[in-house]
DNA sequence: CCGATATACTTTATGCTTAAAGTAATTGGA
DNA sequence: TCCAATTACTTTAAGCATAAAGTATATCGG
């Protein structure tokens, strides 16, 4: 592996901005590397991808579905993004798209049964694969890291330039 | 802003792998907020790309330059990947390839002159970008949020699959 | 020396991603 | 009412990402 980014052991003489970068080479370094497993894994067990699991998670946790726009801010991907991605699960009968009556500009797009079916085994496949990734990181760390990345990501919404 | 995933709040009665899949919805989630916004500053501020950006500071880095399988390896991204970024960079002349004389297969790539000036302005921009990311969030969470994610990349490339 | 295997890299096919332009429906002001 | 601006979404162009197949070189066993 990449061990290059280890090495610096002096924090004290750092230049402003240094442990801020290193913390941000970091935290990219572990998201990428456990999304290289969760995608492998989806693409050789489902022959699916992980924003299509994204997608049918989002509608997962929304009832009555969502239209577009809601789901893209959800998903914090572009909204054209989604047309693609919501066309192939429609293809293949994991959604379903109803016009909205209040707005015929937009559709609601919900699961199907069938989608809801597949999705429970996605999602318990996918927690199993996120636990086989944390598996050596101990417990206590991790609820250190889960409280840290919490205010960090409070910490971010505040100057949201999104 | 999209707080659907601060809810839950009994973590005791939770089951298997919820604090873990927690931890990684949020872990990505801060991960793709900052990354947008580099992407976005890149573009918009020198009309270029963080991938390009990685791949000059990998070569910086590196004094006598690299061969395209090493600069993959350090940038976790496929090796055929590489060949069309470092084409870019090449017709920008930031970039310069001499073959390797020990081996004909392989080219060693290295920043040109050009390329190390160029860098130096956007490493010093990316820098302050992170820098302003972060700025919200206190030097001491910083400090154990980097001890933590240090603890977790350590953890994560013992069962490496890669 | 020579053929089989391995290695370094490129090309191709497919899919995600964005920004920007385009289409259609809604809303709001004259 | 009607037309201008806004909003929801799709399409397009360009770039990044992967896996898999292809090309060229190197290495190793005989």
């Amino acid at each position: 592996m990449d061990d290059s980014d280890d090495l610096e052991p002096d924090n004290r003489a750092a230049p402003a901005g240094a442990i801020d970068l290193r913390l941000w080479v970091r935290l990219l370094g572990c998201a990428k590397i456990i999304e290289k497993r969760l995608r492998r894994n989806f693409q050789e067990q489902f022959d699916t991808t992980l924003p299509r699991f994204d997608v049918m998670a989002a509608l997962d946790r929304a009832a009555d579905g969502l239209n577009m726009g809601a789901l893209s801010r959800a998903l914090l991907v572009s909204n054209g993004n989604v047309t693609a991605i919501v066309r192939q699960l429609q293809d293949q009968n994991f959604l379903a798209s109803r016009p909205d009556p209040q707005d015929r500009r937009s559709a609601i797009v919900a699961l199907t049964p069938a989608g809801k079916a597949h999705f429970a085994t996605l999602a318990s496949a996918h927690r199993q694969w996120v636990a086989d990734a944390l598996h050596d990181f101990p417990r206590d760390d991790q609820n250190q890291l889960l409280m840290l990345l919490t205010r960090l990501k409070a910490s971010l919404s505040k100057d949201d330039v999104s």
